[in-house]
RNA sequence: GGCGAUAUAGCCAAGUGGUAAGGCACGAGUCUGCAAAACUCUGAUCCCCGGUUCGAAUCCGGGUGUCGCCUCCA
């Protein structure tokens, strides 16, 4: 079955091929871990995640290498601005290293969360400081850039065409600016690759330059190259990435290698918050744990996403999460109940739905039109092992751990109650054996108010706390 | 101001020329002492105007609305 994916560089679907062999190699920008990731991050990661098992599912190998930004990463592309790890660190009274530490743990316990498979290499930027380097030796040595007394700018005007990956006509976006240009720049669209640390930076290395850091974008390129080669299969990140970051990579690559690193160009659109943008001065960056205070589960944000294809905007909303959250468990609920099924499915009708499924994932990851055939499949009539076994099979890619399915719906009832609803339920139970139906009520009622649910079903009472 | 998206039932959302997938919510029914849960059933001619076509949600032109980017964010 062939494989169509997007490529923002032709601005159309296009049928997919690695360019060597078998294995396809995929970078991806990470975090840069100067705070807690929030469920606008995350959507990436989710899409991330959902390629690689689209292309493992095609059989292909994968070798897919995620940055982790922790140098480097200014508050502005207009090349000024406080480092964000620096700023952070000072915040929180802490050292850079150890803000970077800790958030990056934290988003590894996250992206676990999700059932997210981590790419085959992780990168950190402070791990990479002599490629970096040597990529600016490069760049200088090719004529791509040249150094001013703050720092070693990227010639744009030295390439043939920019920007590429958007329509942006510079000399209008310069009129309206509202950075100072350095006088010190040949272009007001040169960006610094390397940059000469003030007194008092605490993140800096010894360079033929001084005590200098790198640019943002220089990290990627440099260990997307050491890693991946001069050209790669697919680059992926974020839409805002689009017009600075990757423009700005492929300025570098083509400056020191002649070539645009990656051959596909994909990226996520943004979650947006209740209609608008998700801000951090708005106060709506949830993280995962802000969810599951409100009682959706990581699972549930992840099947949430797949309510929208990834290069449409997604609107988050709390009742959205929430009705993703009992999808969630109707679906494990479904699974649970065709793997005790016995009905017999003809074969022709089981690859039928296998087939439905992968065109859908085959087209550009058209994760709603893929739900639609899970759906199908799991809230057919006829119960039967089969079903669980496909169900299992779209697993491989969606990743909803749907083979523990059990295992949540049973922790769900499993919440120990206090004390006093210990009480009231017993009460309830002789109530209801005895037939006092109006005493039974009103300790039903009793027990809702304090904040629990009750199911009288065939096997007895089942309580769960909202 | 420039660039780019998008507009499908109450909400979310597929569908890119041939009589509108799916999820959530609502309503009805089955079940239940009653309720909840579960299960079954039920709903839209696709922002507006014009054009192309035997035929358009789907193509073209013009409006209008919404959102995003151009400044840090995936």
């Amino acid at each position: 079955m062939k494989l169509y994916l997007y490529n923002t560089l032709t601005k159309q679907k296009e049928e997919f091929k690695p360019l060597e062999g078998n294995e396809v190699r995929i970078y991806t920008c990470g975090p840069t871990v100067y705070n807690y990731a929030h469920i606008g991050n995350f959507r990436a990661y989710i899409f991330m995640d959902n390629l690689r098992r689209v292309l493992k599912k095609n059989g292909y190998t994968i070798k897919h290498v995620m940055n982790i930004t922790d140098v480097g990463h200014l508050e502005s592309d207009a090349d000024e601005g406080e480092d964000k790890m620096e700023k952070a660190a000072r915040k929180e009274k802490k050292n850079p290293y150890e803000i970077a530490k800790f958030y990056t743990e934290a988003f590894m316990q996250d992206i676990q969360k999700l059932h997210i498979d981590i790419p085959e290499i992780i990168a950190k930027a402070t791990d990479h400081i002599p490629e970096m380097e040597q990529y600016v030796e490069t760049l200088l040595k090719n004529g791509y850039a040249y150094e001013t007394s703050t720092a070693i700018y990227f010639d744009v005007s030295k390439l043939d065409k920019y920007p590429i990956l958007s329509n942006r006509k510079l000399d209008e976006q310069i009129a309206g600016a509202r950075v100072e240009v350095d006088q010190e720049k040949k272009n007001p669209y040169d960006f610094a690759v390397w940059i000469k640390a003030p007194e008092n930076h605490i993140m800096k290395w010894e360079s033929p330059w001084g005590l200098s850091y790198p640019g943002w974008h220089l990290e990627c390129s440099a260990m997307g190259r050491k890693y991946l080669g001069d050209q790669f299969d697919i680059h992926t990140g974020g839409v805002d990435h689009i017009p600075t970051h990757h423009e700005n990579e492929i300025a570098q690559s083509k400056g020191a290698t002649g070539k645009i690193p990656a051959k596909r160009w994909m990226h996520v659109e943004f979650l947006q918050v209740d209609g608008g943008k998700m801000s951090k001065s708005l106060g709506n960056t949830y993280t995962l744990a802000q969810l599951q205070e409100k009682g959706i589960e990581p699972l549930a944000y992840k099947l949430f996403c797949y309510t929208a294809h990834y290069r449409t905007k997604l609107n988050f909303t709390f009742a959205g999460a929430l009705s993703a959250q009992k999808a969630l468990n109707r679906l494990r609920e479904s699974y649970i109940k065709h793997k005790q099924g016995e009905e017999v499915i003809e074969e022709e009708t089981i690859q039928n739905y296998q087939k439905r499924f992968m065109e859908a994932v085959n087209d550009d990851l058209n994760m709603p039109l893929a739900m639609g055939v899970v759906w199908e499949v799991a809230r057919n009539e006829k119960k039967s092992k089969q079903y669980a076994k496909l169900l299992l099979a779209f697993d491989e890619i969606l990743a909803l751990d749907l083979k523990n399915a059990g295992n949540y719906l049973q922790e769900q009832k499993e919440v120990s109650f206090p004390e006093e609803i210990q009480k009231l339920i017993e009460e309830r139970k002789i109530a209801r054996q005895n037939k006092n139906w109006e005493l039974s009520d009103q300790l039903r009622k009793e027990i809702e108010e304090k904040g629990y649910t009750i199911k009288d079903t065939k096997e007895g009472m089942t309580v769960e706390k909202l």
